[in-house]
DNA sequence: TATGAATGAGTCTTCATTCAT
DNA sequence: AATGAATGAAGACTCATTCAT
């Protein structure tokens, strides 16, 4: 692969984003993709096959970009309440991202094919996820700064509340209120209060 | 509409409805209906000119019967833990019966459409659902069996990790105790405990 | 066939003539029949078993419905120009009047089938035309009122042109001065001039 | 629009030609083109994507290529009798050639239409048609080869009783000698004849 | 007579995919 | 690598026609 294939293929990439996340992915066929990446028919099939291995590039380009941040700031012993902070902010925010989101074509995608499959990255990145939560949550509680909770509970409540307002904001209007409200009661349920009844 | 052709429709919803909880909304198609209901081309058409159509009918079904439990308990003067307790056994049951749900039919469906017109019926269930659940919180806050939550927000966060889980049981292995551990965390949130942290 | 039966018949050919004036023959299905004449499928097919039958029994109708006007005035001794004014009156305004004329559904039709056919009731309604007028301007020249004309060419001019007019009123905007003109210039030909080059 | 893609327009065009000559312009399937020239159905498509395309694109390169002969031999100073006969001889030619003729494609094309549409290509002929004719009269009158006529119903004389024949020779036996007769009798109005009543 | 459900054939249209250039 | 013409299969949709009621 040399460079200026790399680079078509790059271009192919980000105009497949685009469709995809407009109309989903069964929605975007090889023709859509050439003309919006400005290419003949053959042109694209010069470098992909399929919407599919195109859009499961996508998927694994995000997914390698995914890094660990948390480790490195508990390694760096910050406060877990700041870690939170900071993670539940970019949470409220992409919950109502409906735009860039990909969700409705990822939840497409895999409701395609088997999901029992081993390359089922939807449970790959859940279990990373979940793994990284975890941390931070036992992180807190060992630093007592977050209340002794049940932390596969809180993890779940907050992963699939998550994700559940990300795809509804594509499905119907979303009050920006409803992901703050939600990131302050996972909040409220972490964050150890005082004895006013406050978190911290 | 006599009753052979009632009877008809009924019956092609019936074939209808499983397609759509198999393979979703775009991936069915005329033919797979007319096949499964063993139907001809232009028999079916004489019913129904489209699968948007027949969804729309299924869908419209289902609201339909949608009903007030809550309201008929509440007069009954029931204990909130009660009515609350029934309704989150009925919602674990629903996570994890990926089978019959049409969820990702649904969600396909309402992403091919305009999510701000004035008929998405998803946005009228969730008001329906919200002025619901909000009765039975004040009403179990009102009985000083609940805590004093912030009601939106635990409604948003029943509601939405309850679609997420909905969801992701169709697109990765879900673990039964996932929406068990999340109904009891719910539960904690809502239910007042006793003196020793436990909730009654 | 009884009162009824008849009736419908009568009511059928009456829709679909409109349906006929308004598309042409071939766009005309029995479906829209049904419809227009908000008659069942069945129900129309116990009457008529092919658009065509419809249309040949309404071209049928109109053609027994063609009287001998000129025949009964020639008896009465009537003034061949007042004779020849009044038919020339009813062309002007037929020639103008797209809206009730079947021309092109005729033109559609006959050009579906075979022209040399024994049963071209167009050619038939040709002859009888030709016999008609021929009959007037003989009638006309015997009177000395009429030039003397070659019968056969003028017959032609007044038949063909009030056809191309009739016609082309339904595929361009026709302006009401061209049937008047050309109905002028065959009075012309037609009607002898006095001494001073005007018509009597 | 390379090379090989014009062939192959121009082979659909000239394929689609004859077929609209022999039935008409709605008889005619996308279908029946593919057949005609020995193509595949999305091979068609690629080129054309309705019957309509290709019967307008017919219509334009025939129109394109219409030229105004009439005003090259006026500009000669050539008689107005012999520029006369000379189209009146087309004329008749013309009136008879039921083989080769568009003419029910090109009436059943503009009735499916918005007659009064700015691009009715058929009022656009007519208009071009009226001023050349009326161009050659003057210049007859100017001349006094022909009579003092009046020019515009002379005209649509002449035009509509030519369409008429036209159309009437795809739907009945017409007899060579209607053309003739017709010619003839326009040739008597328009020329000035001498003493003994004969056209010179 | 009349209804309207049902059939099945025909056509339209769109694409994934291939291939000569 | 890239073009774009061409193929062929899949699915949508419309109707003429039949038939049980």
């Amino acid at each position: 692969m040399n460079k200026r294939g790399q680079e078509t293929r790059e271009h192919i990439k980000k105009c497949a984003c685009s469709l995809f996340a407009e109309k989903g992915f069964k929605q975007v066929t090889m023709k859509d993709i050439c003309e919006a990446a400005n290419l003949s028919r053959g042109g694209l099939y010069c470098h992909y096959e399929s919407t599919r291995q195109i859009f499961q590039e996508i998927i694994d380009d995000m997914t390698s970009k995914q890094d660990d941040e948390f480790d490195l700031k508990i390694k760096e012993n910050q406060s877990a309440v700041m870690i939170l902070d900071d993670i539940l902010d970019k949470y409220e925010n992409e919950m109502i991202d409906s735009q860039s989101s990909l969700s409705i074509a990822i939840y497409e995608y895999f409701s395609l094919h088997d999901i029992a499959s081993q390359n089922n990255i939807l449970y790959e990145q859940y279990l990373l996820s979940a793994n990284t939560w975890k941390k931070l949550i036992q992180y807190g509680i060992d630093r007592q700064e977050f209340n002794l909770v049940d932390i596969s509970a809180v993890f779940d409540l907050i992963v699939f509340s998550y994700q559940g307002v990300r795809m509804y904001s594509k499905l119907m209007p979303v009050d920006r209120e409803i992901p703050r409200r939600i990131i302050k009661e996972i909040r409220k349920i972490l964050v150890r209060s005082d004895g006013d009844g406050n978190n911290i």
